[in-house]
DNA sequence: GTCTATAAGCAGATAGAC
DNA sequence: GTCTATCTGCTTATAGAC
């Protein structure tokens, strides 16, 4: 019994960085062994569904990391505003200023979406949540703090989609500056610059 | 020397739904042969280049119809507010309330978008300067005017995504709500209801 | 837990008849 | 302009040795 070449954790990292390039449906079984270094058949040792059930253990290890290095971070110390600067900065380094893709996004945009449906549409809410918490904590109407908070969601999707399919990033840097000045705004204020 | 099956606007047609719903990636040539009633061959006839070229002769169909259905009708007469209006039940229906994907987006999630980026730009940039002409039209500083534009299209495109995932079309109804209400705001005026 | 070898099928693409 | 038949390579997945 040959010793493990990687943890299932490394296997994880290596995954998602291959889906996140490729996509679901452009990463084929002979790409993942090679960024993983192993052979085809410790994959579907370690995934008996194959690349269905890679990409969900993906999805659910990308839960833990939004967990730890976001969530959990908006919960402590800090106000509002700070938080909301913090998870954008993460956001940011983690997209790489928009030209990296999302493993979300890259789910939704697969062939078999429906298959990817619940864990999806949970890691579209606890995010949402979050940043919902953000905009109650910080004053706003619970029902503008959520549509706030879906609407950062979405703009931070499409500007990467955007992004990918132009090659220019500008357009996920100015949605990330325009979701910093306005997502926490007062009410009566208005928004995006006017 | 069969006569035609099919004229080029039907292939067309076709093929532009075929990829909004499976995406370039999905959307084998057996499909494609299926979804048409033409065999592999007939389809290497029209298209040399085969499915990159299809992709290709989609867009362009797609820039052709934007033009007729969208553009310029927002170019003719009517209040900005009323050709926002027009838009935006334009494109609601097109994308049948959040249930239908987008083109653009379906080919920018593609393996190879980089071979798409032009026509994708172009498209982007079309649709994007439409509507910033509108808000200048509206009396907008032209800054506050491209960037509501901008924002425009990247909100439609997340919403769509955030709707293929998880099927839940009210993040898209929602969006398009929101767009309609201040898309074209006075700079004065806040947004998003707050 | 990893490997090599291989199965069985489908991908994109082409040849040549009509 | 369409068809049937076919090619080559790549796809997912499995068998069985170590």
């Amino acid at each position: 019994m040959p010793a493990p070449l990687l943890t299932r954790t490394e296997i994880l990292v290596r995954l998602m960085s291959l889906f996140r390039e490729k996509g679901f449906d452009g990463a084929s079984i002979a790409d993942i062994s090679e960024s993983t270094g192993l052979g085809k058949s410790s994959l579907y040792h370690h995934f008996p569904n194959g690349k269905e059930e890679m990409a969900l253990a993906v999805l659910g290890h990308l839960e833990e990391q939004l967990e730890a290095a976001l969530f959990a971070p908006m919960r402590s110390s800090g106000t509002p505003r700070q938080k909301l600067d913090r998870m954008l900065d993460t956001l940011d380094a983690f997209y790489e200023g928009g030209a990296q893709a999302c493993l979300l996004e890259r789910l939704c945009a697969s062939v078999d979406a429906k298959r990817f449906r619940r864990p999806l549409g949970r890691a579209f809410s606890t995010w949402i949540d979050a940043v919902e918490a953000l905009g109650v904590e910080s004053g706003l109407p619970g029902e503008l703090a959520r549509a706030r908070a879906e609407d950062l969601v979405v703009r931070i999707e499409g500007a990467l989609v955007v992004c990918a399919g132009t090659g220019d990033t500008t357009v996920f840097s100015r949605a990330i500056r325009d979701l910093r000045d306005n997502t926490l705004a007062p009410a009566q204020r208005r928004r995006m610059s006017g």
